[in-house]
DNA sequence: TGCAGTGTTGCTTC
DNA sequence: CGAAGCAACACTGC
C-alpha cells in the first residue's frame, strides 16, 4: 500500500476497531504471505487466545503487540490493505455481510483473515500477493526495526537529523529520499509530491543540493506527509481504510499522475520521466537539473 | 495486446 | 569493493 500515510490511517482505524480484541481463528488461501513462522499451523497456534495490547506504525509497517510477549508485524508492500467487517466464505471468495465501502472491488481480493472475540474479522486484500506478516518476539522486532531511517512526522526529526540521514549518501535525491534506511514512509507518491513542493530535481544529485533547497524539501516533506495523514491517504488505486472507504488525499496532489496536465504553480505541462524502475513526474520549469 | 504499478530485497554487472 | 541496474514477487486494470 502504501506509504507513510496510508499506514498511518490504517493504524489510527485498526486501533478504533480491534484494539484489546483477541484472535481466536486465523484463515488463509495463500499462506506465503506469512513468512514467520513459515508453518501456518505455527502461526495460528501463536496467535490463538492472545490479546491486541497496541497496534503502532514504524515506517510502512503495522505492528500489533499481542499479550504474549509477541508482536504481529504487517508489511502491506503494493496492494495490500487491512479491513475490518465481517465477510461469509461464498463461491471461493469472501463477500462483505454489509452493503457500504467494503463492497468496492479492490477490497475483495482476501487472502488472510483474522477471527477476533467480538465477531469480527480483520482481513488482508491484497491484489498482488507482495505483502508480508511475521510473527516475531517483541523485543527482537524492536531491535530490527531500529535499522529503519528516522520517522519524519516525529517532533525529533529536525533538520538537522534529516542532514544527518542523508550524510555519505550519494546518487539521485528521489532514490535516496525512497531508501527506507535513510527516512521511514517515503514513496513514490510523496517523493514526487515533496520534491515538486521543494522544487528540486528527482534526478539532482544529493551531493549538489544547497542548504537553502535542503531545508525546503524537509519543509516539504513534514508538510506533504502531514497533509496525507490528514486526508487519510490516497485512494486512486486500491489503497482503502480499514472501513473500506477511500483516503481524499488525491484532491491535493499535484504532480503524482498529473503528467501532461498543468502545473499548479506555472502551467508548464507536467512531464513522466522514468528512472530507478519508477515512474517520476515533473515541472521542467519548477525543477532543474 | 501489452505494460505499468503506492515496495523491498537481493543478485548481477561494471 | 561500491554503485547502479534490474529481476523477482503476482496479478489486475487501463
Amino acid at each position: 500500500m502504501p506509504e507513510l500515510p496510508e499506514v498511518e490511517t490504517t493504524v489510527k482505524g485498526l486501533r478504533a476497531r480491534v484494539l484489546k480484541r483477541a484472535f481466536v481463528d486465523v484463515w488463509s488461501d495463500w499462506q506465503k504471505t506469512i513468512k514467520k513462522p513459515v508453518a501456518f499451523e505455527d502461526f495460528k497456534k501463536e496467535l490463538k487466545n492472545k490479546k491486541i495490547l497496541n497496534i503502532s506504525r514504524r515506517a510502512k509497517n503495522v505492528i500489533f503487540d499481542l499479550s504474549s510477549g509477541y508482536s504481529l508485524l504487517v508489511h502491506q508492500k503494493m496492494t495490500g490493505h487491512l479491513l475490518v467487517g465481517t465477510w461469509k466464505f461464498e463461491n471461493g471468495r469472501w463477500l462483505p455481510e454489509e452493503k457500504g465501502p467494503l463492497e468496492d472491488s479492490y477490497n475483495l481480493f482476501i487472502h488472510l483473515v483474522f477471527f477476533l472475540d467480538d465477531g469480527n474479522m480483520m482481513a488482508l486484500s491484497d491484489l498482488r500477493k507482495f505483502a508480508k506478516v511475521e510473527l516475531w518476539d517483541s523485543k527482537e522486532l524492536k531491535k530490527e526495526l531500529e535499522k529503519l531511517g528516522p520517522e519524519p512526522l516525529e517532533k525529533t526529526f529536525t533538520f538537522k537529523k534529516f542532514k544527518e540521514a542523508l550524510k555519505g549518501k550519494r546518487g539521485k535525491i528521489k532514490i535516496v529520499l525512497m531508501n527506507p534506511e535513510v527516512v521511514s514512509g517515503i514513496g513514490n507518491i510523496y517523493a514526487n509530491e515533496a520534491l515538486w513542493m521543494a522544487k528540486i530535481h528527482p534526478k539532482k544529485d544529493v551531493s549538489k543540493i544547497k542548504e537553502s533547497e535542503l531545508r525546503k524539501l524537509f519543509d516539504a516533506i513534514k508538510k506533504v506527509l502531514a497533509l496525507g495523514v490528514e486526508l487519510g491517504g490516497e485512494s486512486f488505486s486500491d489503497y482503502r481504510k480499514p472501513d473500506g472507504s477511500k483516503g481524499s488525499f488525491g484532491t491535493e496532489r499535484k504532480v503524482y499522475k498529473r503528467e501532461k496536465q498543468p502545473c499548479f504553480r506555472c502551467k508548464t505541462i507536467i512531464k513522466r520521466i522514468h528512472f530507478n524502475g519508477r515512474s517520476s513526474f515533473i515541472c521542467e520549469t519548477c525543477q532543474q537539473l
